[in-house]
DNA sequence: GGCCCCTATCGGCCTTCGACGATGGACGAC
DNA sequence: GTCGTCCATCGTCGAAGGCCGATAGGGGCC
């Protein structure tokens, strides 16, 4: 059982993120098409660090496939890893998803306030 | 061009909103996993109303094309249909994409309760 | 060096998606 | 009834997604 702490795992030093246009929008709204990539980001929700093998166990799935579903949630920008020997750390960038959320939330209002008007 | 409004173009009288499992999650992300879907779903910032021929205009795509997206759209509960007629009226269901929203962003969020804890 | 652990990637298989043109059905206009 | 309009659905095709087992490579440990 890993105790310690992951090794930087907050957002300072990333790069900014990316605008909100309607392909990124959709860029996002990909990575998170899909059950058990919602599972695997929900598990960031427990304080504990989060190596690749934490995530897997979380799982019923093969080792390579959540693998595979965490490459997607990195190059969408949700996660991060971060390499520390053999192990990878996950971390999970809270901007993106708020950013995301604040985007399809701003297409929902746009509506009422021209409804509104 | 049509300039009538369409008919019942609100939310009541529609099923109670799905909640959001993470089965329902990936559900409406993946309606929105495509930029030519956040785009029709933009077009519903203008206040005009919205049938079929409309946002077909508003797209480069063929109209089958642009149909099937509507289906996607549909069937994830993100717009309504209603017919008048020989016309489809499409009306953007807020409340969805309002929970989904919020749905998301308490993803983003739990970690930083757990962070802060 | 030799071994083992952790994880990313490859290859293969099947399913689903996204695009289009074509078809067909519902309805209003005449 | 006949035409034209509007729109959903079908059939088809190539591309992409999702799953797995197998493989490979990076890095500790002895």
């Amino acid at each position: 059982m890993i105790e310690q702490c992951p090794p930087a795992c907050g957002e300072d030093g990333l790069p900014e993120p990316i605008p909100f246009s309607a392909e990124r929008i959709a860029e996002v709204a990909k990575a998170l098409a899909h059950p058990a990539r919602i599972r695997i980001v929900e598990q960031f929700a427990e304080a504990k660090p989060h190596m690749t093998q934490d995530i897997v166990d979380g799982c019923t799935l093969a080792q390579s496939t959540v693998s595979e579903h965490l490459r997607i949630l990195r190059d969408a920008g949700i996660l991060v890893a971060t390499r520390d020997g053999p192990r990878t750390w996950h971390c999970l960038r809270r901007s993106v998803l708020h950013g995301f959320a604040a985007a399809v939330e701003e297409m929902a209002r746009r509506r009422a306030l021209t409804e509104a008007g």
